[in-house]
DNA sequence: TCGTCTGTACCGACTGGTTGGTACATTAAT
DNA sequence: ATTAATGTACCAACCAGTCGGTACAGACGA
């Protein structure tokens, strides 16, 4: 598995950005599983093939590796998943949220329930017992909102939406209710749960719907 | 902090249940800051003021502690937030669960946003890691919902909600929807993300009810 | 074109402290 | 005098982090 001296299974690139990666992605996936504390760095070092002296010259800390996790967690999720149900400015919005939901619920459907939301899952565990990482967490979910608050306000300045509502709130509650939705299908490990949600979501969204 | 060997500040009852609470009170703070993985049994030794051979006369192991806090939890739990809620038979179900919501609300105002919910927080931590924390928490919330299932069903053979909601369904997203808020309240630190999600479900129970 | 020098990339043994858990002596109540 | 309850010393495994050292590529002077 690990790249013994000689052979070169990693092409002895010396390349710096390679092993940095490879530890990420090792980290990602063992902390998604076992959360922050439950993920040793020799569990991490073991899984990457990646030596601890040659970890120590990439990363501070296990603080700083875990930042750099979120940095990569975020690139990928708002490259992945928010941005490309937004992506065009004169679509329905009340149709970009949809598809948000939608794809919420097919990446729990890919993972087969396990994992559930990396950013929820760190928020749970660290927000009252680490300040650093509450406060870049607090900042992913703040973006995540503002989009959903935007498209909502279009959708309530082109007139499809009630005049009663207050986009802000329900950017709130729709993240708070994926996140919670996720945790509850982790916890069931029944994808149905999620779809009920997401169905639930849909009709809530509807209420504000101008159908006239 | 802790009673030394000759102070009885616990006055040296020899009471074997005090101990046992001791315990469970202590780790259930300290895990619900820090979690299962994130409290030692040190940190719940030197919090309760027991010593480890004692300990481990009343508990098996840490993984039975974690077990007896749950059962704790669940009792407090129906006891002091679900079933006054739903004491009185025949009152109207959906103020019923307007109570709970803003029982939950309170709870987190009462708590500064901190500690978050206990089920969830394990729920989030374990349940890709240990079935039997799985299940047993698995177990809470389907009693919590099937709580609200029956008032929404109540409800609904009442008259006061219409023929198309699905009462499993609302149960699901309810349950859902108030850990996630209470997660992002956490995450926030801002009550009035509690009252906002508070609010949103109550519309979207509204819309739901018959109102002619 | 050879040798040396320098900086990047990498290794695995080691450290001090913590973990969950055990062994066993001691105390207090019956 | 038993026995239930408790304290203390201890253990091996594990933790994050450090250390001294190595391998090697490219730069540079001879």
């Amino acid at each position: 598995m690990s790249t013994t001296h000689t052979t070169p299974t990693t092409p002895r690139t010396r390349d710096s950005r390679a092993t940095r990666e490879a530890v990420i992605a090792a980290a990602t996936k063992l902390m998604r599983l076992h959360g922050y504390h439950g993920t040793s760095l020799d569990d991490v070092l073991r899984e990457s093939g990646v030596g601890k002296g040659n970890f120590y010259y990439y990363f501070k800390s296990k603080e700083e590796l875990g930042y750099a996790i979120l940095d990569q967690l975020v690139a990928d999720f708002l490259a992945r998943t928010l941005e490309p149900c937004f992506a065009d400015p004169e679509g329905n919005p009340i149709a970009q949220v949809h598809c948000l939901l939608d794809r919420v619920l097919e990446a729990q459907r890919g993972r087969h329930c396990v994992g559930g939301c990396p950013f929820g899952n760190l928020a749970c565990e660290l927000s009252d017992v680490h300040e650093g990482f509450r406060g870049r967490l607090a900042g992913v979910f703040s973006t995540w909102r503002e989009r959903l608050t935007r498209a909502v306000g279009d959708a309530q300045a082109r007139g499809l939406v009630t005049a009663d509502c207050a986009p802000a709130a329900v950017a709130h509650f729709l993240v708070a209710s994926l996140e919670g939705a996720i945790l509850m299908t982790k916890l069931t490990k029944d994808i149905s749960v999620m779809e009920q949600c997401v169905a639930e979501m849909k009709r809530y969204l509807a209420s504000y719907e101008v159908t006239a």
